[in-house]
DNA sequence: AGCACGCCGACT
DNA sequence: GTCGGCGTGCTC
């Protein structure tokens, strides 16, 4: 008698058993693990994936059911990949059925046939591809990308903000044409190389390091802003593309840009280089999946969940900007693709770049103690002297918009010599909340212990946490006075001032707000580098990946709520943030000049980051977390619940306390989350920290194998999130 | 998570 | 008499 053992998408932290048919004997020796099957689960049916065929079973005998089908003739998933798969499941305590089921594409979730997909492919015709002039300009552009890209998918398209429209007048002119591409044209791979530039030194050593390690190796690739990362990358994966190898090239959410992509494209003309990213469709993730399976894709260059495609030759794995958070999932399986892409780097033996001008603490801390190979990059290709900080000592300064007056004479400067000006506030809307000047009245989110933001262009109140939104009160609620007014600054308040402060110079912002519309985005960032603007005012998305040759000019207006916050990150991530912003100016030969507004500007980490720069205050923030016993230094987990009442969210945790036996483990709480209330539920939180990486897995294991069969469990809604990078 | 079973309130 | 509310328990 021949069992299996298989993983079906279920929130249970366990496997289940199943018989092989007499009549399905014939097929059994051909069931291998990595297949999928059908069973009957329950009284319903479900596709499962088989993990291992065995001679028996600790399941009683009235209890096991049969297979009713084997749906694949071979594994979609290799001994190798299931191995990722269950690591991660071990590693971030998440259903192994339910993390199969989010790393699959959903056609394979559902039992699809693998090879039964199709693509819409958009080429140039000969006609198109002479590039003829146009009225149109959105056709124009359309074929210009065509050009550079060679061919494009529909969604990829319509993702740059093209629409059908343009497409099928393109088509019924003969200029471009649409084909359907099977996946089963796969194409060899044999990397043609475009023109490249030359090495500085420093590139050149990193190189020569990354291409000489033989096996699995780390490195982390610290390059200030414009020292060249990129070129490193690209001359290291050209080594990986003449070995006939893969590589998995991974980006930050925003970070997937036309020009990066381009750019990649360029140097790579005849290598197949697919994405991957959230806007894909089902057929197309599908197609991915197969063609870097089948190892007919060479590069793949996508976001956080292009860590579990598979690869048949993986060469090298790169993780750029690897301290960007939305490389971790904040959700349902809280994975970290930058920590799962050491792991694979691991498993195949392979050279893993991490490359950011900020790393985050945990890479850091790693590279100090040598885990990881550092490699530095400080010169700057394109400018002589390093930009000059400044701290605007904000006490007693008056100032307008929460703009000091000093400020507005330094960005009049600036723009009288023709200069652009970047204004950076972390905050949207016009005003994080409405107060009102008799009886004190803050407007506040219903449903969270957070305040609604006032959006002045739109009408609304809209909490940025549970995303509700109001009409804007004429009247206060509590005591029908009208004098209500804005408390607090946003980005549309700044734009707003600063347009009626310098009527004849030409303001944009951007923000999530400005840039909800597809193609908007573009749109903005390309009149920016057409110098159309010349103020610009935004949030975090202007500080990520964006090249603005002429702003000479960043202010950045809010520093202080970085500086004490509760999160012990928040001046990590100031540092980050200031100093990324930071790197978008001067880039064009002189040198820019990055003003700080603070009330504390002899913080010492302010200090030390803005005269020695992110390298230094980064191992000094390093040694304060040595001090106070925080990650890196450290390994974190939280638990995280959440339930209509306090007492069951409380008692919940409690009640985990005393889980028995690990030494080495503390705990902290339950403690009222950073924000209690949001959308109407009450949250708390457990810390558990350990010194030793393995005491807290085991802690953690014995934790949720007892949370299986808690009854207070069933009461909350409750998550466990190893490694977190952020506390709310 | 689904889905069934089960034991109490307001309907034709 | 029964339809249906969601509390509890199980899934190889």
């Amino acid at each position: 008698m021949l069992f299996v053992e298989v993983a079906i998408k279920v929130p249970l932290p366990r496997t289940f058993d199943y018989k092989i048919d007499e009549q399905l004997t014939l097929l059994s020796d051909s069931i291998t693990p990595g297949m999928r099957v059908l069973v009957p689960f329950g009284n319903q049916k479900k596709v499962a994936v088989v993990l291992a065929v065995k001679n028996s079973t600790e399941v009683p005998e009235n209890k096991i059911k049969t297979i009713i089908d084997v749906i694949d003739q071979s594994p979609i998933l290799s001994a190798q990949h299931l191995e990722l798969l269950s690591f991660t499941a071990r590693y971030y305590c998440y259903p192994l059925g339910e993390t199969i089921h989010i790393a699959l594409p959903s056609a394979l979730r559902q039992g699809e046939n693998p090879d039964k997909t199709s693509i819409n492919m958009v080429t140039l015709t000969d006609k198109g591809a002479k590039l003829p002039s146009l009225k149109a300009k959105t056709q124009l552009n359309l074929l210009k990308q065509l050009a550079q890209s060679g061919k494009s998918s529909l969604t990829e398209l319509k993702a740059l903000g093209f629409n059908k429209k343009t497409i099928d007048s393109l088509i019924d002119k003969e200029l471009i044409t649409q084909t359907i591409e099977h996946d089963n044209q796969w194409q060899s791979v044999a990397p043609t190389v475009g023109t490249k530039p030359v090495l500085n030194k420093e590139q050149a050593v990193a190189c020569t390091t990354i291409n000489q390690s033989v096996g699995f190796k780390s490195f982390l690739l610290e390059g200030v802003t414009g020292s060249g990362k990129t070129e490193v990358y690209l001359q290291c994966l050209e080594e990986v593309l003449k070995r006939g190898e893969q590589a998995l090239v991974l980006v930050p959410e925003i970070g997937l840009t036309p020009q990066t992509v381009n750019r990649f494209r360029r140097r790579f003309p005849d290598t197949p280089i697919m994405l991957w990213h959230s806007a894909l469709t089902d057929n197309e993730r599908l197609q991915t999946w197969r063609f870097c399976e089948k190892g007919s894709c060479a590069i793949v260059i996508g976001t956080r969940s292009s860590i579990f495609l598979p690869f048949l030759k993986l060469g090298m794995l790169v993780v750029d900007e690897e301290h960007d958070s939305s490389f971790k999932q904040q959700d349902t399986l809280r994975y970290h693709a930058r920590d799962l892409a050491a792991y694979r780097a691991f498993q195949h033996k392979i050279p893993l770049i991490l490359g950011s001008a900020t790393p985050a603490l945990e890479t850091l801390h790693k590279a100090i103690n040598n885990k990881y190979q550092l490699l530095s990059l400080t010169e700057r290709a394109q400018t002589a002297t390093d930009n000059q900080f400044k701290l605007l000592d904000m006490k007693g300064q008056p100032d307008q918009a929460g703009i000091a007056h000093a400020s507005l004479a330094t960005m009049r400067q600036h723009l009288n010599r023709g200069k652009q000006v970047m204004v950076f506030l972390n905050r949207r809307g016009f005003s994080p909340t409405l107060i009102c000047h008799e009886c004190g009245w803050l407007s506040e989110c219903n449903r969270c212990s957070t305040s609604a933001t006032f959006h002045k262009a739109i009408g609304q109140m809209i909490c940025h946490h549970c995303g509700e939104q109001h009409q804007v009160p004429h009247q206060c609620p509590d005591c029908g006075s009208t004098q209500i007014f804005p408390n607090g600054k946003g980005t549309e308040q700044i734009e707003e001032f600063l347009t009626s402060e310098f009527p004849d110079t030409p303001v944009t912002r951007i923000d999530r707000d400005s840039t909800r519309r597809k193609g908007s985005l573009e749109k903005a960032l390309d009149e920016i580098n057409q110098g159309g603007a010349r103020i610009l005012v935004g949030t975090q998305m202007l500080a990520k990946g964006h090249h603005f040759a002429d702003v000479s000019l960043v202010l950045i207006l809010d520093v202080d709520s970085g500086l004490y916050s509760c999160d012990f990150r928040a001046t990590e991530h100031l540092a980050q943030l200031v100093t990324q912003v930071a790197g978008r100016a001067g880039r064009s030969g002189e040198p820019g000049q990055v003003q700080l507004q603070t009330h504390f500007p002899e913080h010492p980490l302010l200090q030390d980051l803005v005269n020695n720069g992110y390298q230094d205050f980064a191992r000094f923030a390093l040694s304060e977390r040595d001090d106070a016993d925080l990650p890196p230094i450290t390994n974190m987990a939280i638990v995280r619940a959440q339930g209509h009442s306090i007492k069951q969210v409380v008692d919940f945790l409690t009640d985990l306390v005393p889980v028995n036996g690990v030494s080495g483990i503390q705990l902290l709480g339950p403690i009222p989350a950073p924000l209690e209330r949001v959308a109407g539920m009450y949250r708390f939180q457990l810390h558990i920290q350990a010194h030793d990486r393995k005491a807290l897995h085991q802690y953690l294991a014995q934790m949720v194998d007892y949370l299986s069969t808690s009854k207070l469990a069933q009461k909350v809604r409750w998550s466990l999130d190893v490694d977190p990078i952020d506390m709310i």
